[in-house]
DNA sequence: TCGGCACCTGTGAACGTTCACAGACGCAGA
DNA sequence: TCTGCGTCTGTGAACGTTCACAGGTGCCGA
């Protein structure tokens, strides 16, 4: 392999020289260790912001075999749902909390195979700390990998079905479901209809059995339609639904992507919304506040989500054996469309 | 600092004693020397297979100075905007690309100056073998600190005003917009305004400049409003030409989401759309599809200008001296906003 | 005065690779 | 037979850290 001619750095030799120390003083100084003189210590920092020194992460470590990076998998066949504006949270904020543990965020996707073998073989190499896992299906094999690696994982929101129990953080997805229901059974809609995400996914099977919980026997099958989070399969969902049961007056979609998407559908079937039927989305994500009429939704505590799958993470990184599961809870956002 | 207990990983010599050859060998098959016998190389493969291993990143890092990573350095300081979708496109297509090569990509946020001095330690401490800069705005120290550290780096969009001359893939983004002007003054348009993003950005000055370029003395402070590319930014500023020039009947948004915002501004004046005020935007993303009135805008080939950014990157990573920066053709969309 | 104990420091070894070098082998040509 | 060359292999050194250890202070109490 190639070695760059770039200019070489300083080492942590060269910070010695200059603070008139030895190297273990200088990797005591700037490890925080107690048994560490004033002088030296400010001799030491002096040395540091004269000859700019960065310690390298690479020999770092090798002797400590900690990375000081977390993995973000993003476990998506539809590149497209890529877009939705929900991972852009969980991006942002899990950055920002790893930031200040000076721990940077590597993201791979893991869509089909290949990605998958890569995402396994880049853990398997114990190239990160820990790995964060946004929408995993239950049964991907990845989920088998990191068990067997012993690496902390965690992720966002609760595998269905999971014989893996990795530790999450998600929005309380039934009980929210369960609320959006009721308010629409209160509101005086009669033929409630639902579309659902991936029934593999977190959000996709609680958020339908919430909505289940509440109807009973009303929720028939007529009444539901299954799209993939997209914007697109949403409004395919709905046009089926408005074939199957004309009659409906109420829908509650899994996410607000969807939501648009069956927006979108009703218009073009002449339906108006909310007035022949309602329609309630599930995020309250950036999606809510740009459709028209504007989305009624069930706000899930995103950055909280995020936040807190972070802490997770680092207390399993941390050395904790195990770690509790956080639930958070969900708050109707109402507006114009239900 | 604390060694993990976790099962230490089979090394380079574990592959070497059950392949029968020596650790010279195996790195030379792993990383396809020539000068490696069939008989050894087979041997080699078996042996990896058999002990799964994964080569030691942080230890291959130490000697070849090369981190197989790739650093996204996201410089917005409006948090919300990161949920642009045109983001998520960017980092899809370059993870995808940078995983055929075996790079892996970081991502940072550069929002203020605590996040830019983490960068620039990152940078500078030799952590990625390159960089890839998104919606850099002109005088970023950032840019300083690079050209200073000496270490490949590639703009998404042309910087304007740029001391530094950073290699850039972008879209036509002063033609794109001087051909939508057009096409409203074409279609009988008479008063037409703009609504720019942040003039520090490429796509902010030029798309301002391509307006002013078709419509010369008639482009005049009246009909020119900023925003900051949020949806919010939007709204407010047609809010504002509205109140300005009242008598406006088209409007060219510097971006969709701003667009969208418009498009409520407009709604909620009472305005149609198009009868009253022709309104387009530009990237053509997936927002475009989720208003009301679908939006007629001017599509960047966003994945392409991706493509292009990596390519480049990778050249310079390889160890090109120069790359010649890439503008690629837009594309007008029409649907029923224009 | 001495031992013990905090506090602080320097040094050798190790982490797992790659690279450069030295050398072995076989074969072709003189 | 010898030389030279292309092919292939093994080994020592180096990359820049951290950690464990050994040992040096100075102070306090016996």
């Amino acid at each position: 392999m190639h070695v760059s001619p770039r200019a070489s750095r300083p080492t942590i030799h060269d910070v010695a020289r200059v603070a008139g120390v030895s190297r273990g003083t200088v990797s005591r100084a700037l490890n925080g260790d107690a048994y560490v003189s004033a002088a030296a210590l400010a001799a030491v920092q002096r040395a540091v912001a004269e000859t700019g020194y960065v310690v390298n992460r690479a020999a770092r470590s090798l002797v400590t075999r900690q990375t000081g990076s977390v993995l973000m998998v993003l476990s998506e066949p539809q590149e497209k749902l890529f877009e939705d504006p929900n991972y852009s949270t969980l991006m942002r904020v899990a950055m920002r909390r790893l930031a200040q543990r000076d721990i940077s965020l590597v993201i791979m996707l893991s869509a089909n195979d290949g990605d998958r073998d890569r995402v396994i073989r880049y853990v398997r190499g114990g190239h990160c700390d820990g790995v964060l896992l946004v929408t995993t299906h239950s049964g991907d094999p990845l989920l088998d990998e990191l068990g067997r690696a012993h690496i902390p994982a965690v992720t966002c929101g609760e595998i269905p079905g999971g014989r893996h129990q990795v530790p999450y953080a998600a929005a309380d997805d039934r009980g929210g479901a369960q609320r959006v229901t009721q308010y629409l059974a209160d509101s005086g809609r009669r033929r409630i209809a639902t579309i659902t995400g991936p029934l593999d996914t977190p959000g996709g099977l609680l958020r339908l059995e919430g909505f289940c919980d509440v109807l009973g026997r009303k929720a028939t099958k007529k009444l539901i339609a299954y799209g993939d989070w997209t914007r697109h399969s949403g409004e395919v969902a709905m046009t089926e639904l408005l074939e199957r049961s004309p009659d409906l007056d109420a829908v509650f979609v899994g996410n607000d992507l969807m939501a648009a998407g069956a927006l979108a559908a009703l218009r073009a079937a002449g339906r108006r919304v909310p007035e022949d039927v309602a329609v309630v989305g599930f995020d309250d994500s950036s999606v809510a506040m740009s459709t028209h009429p504007l989305l009624t939704t069930m706000r899930q505590p995103l950055e909280q989500v995020a936040e807190e799958t972070v802490r997770l993470l680092l207390e399993l990184i941390d050395g904790a054996e195990t770690v509790e599961s956080v639930v958070l809870p969900t708050e109707l956002i109402v507006r114009e469309s239900a």
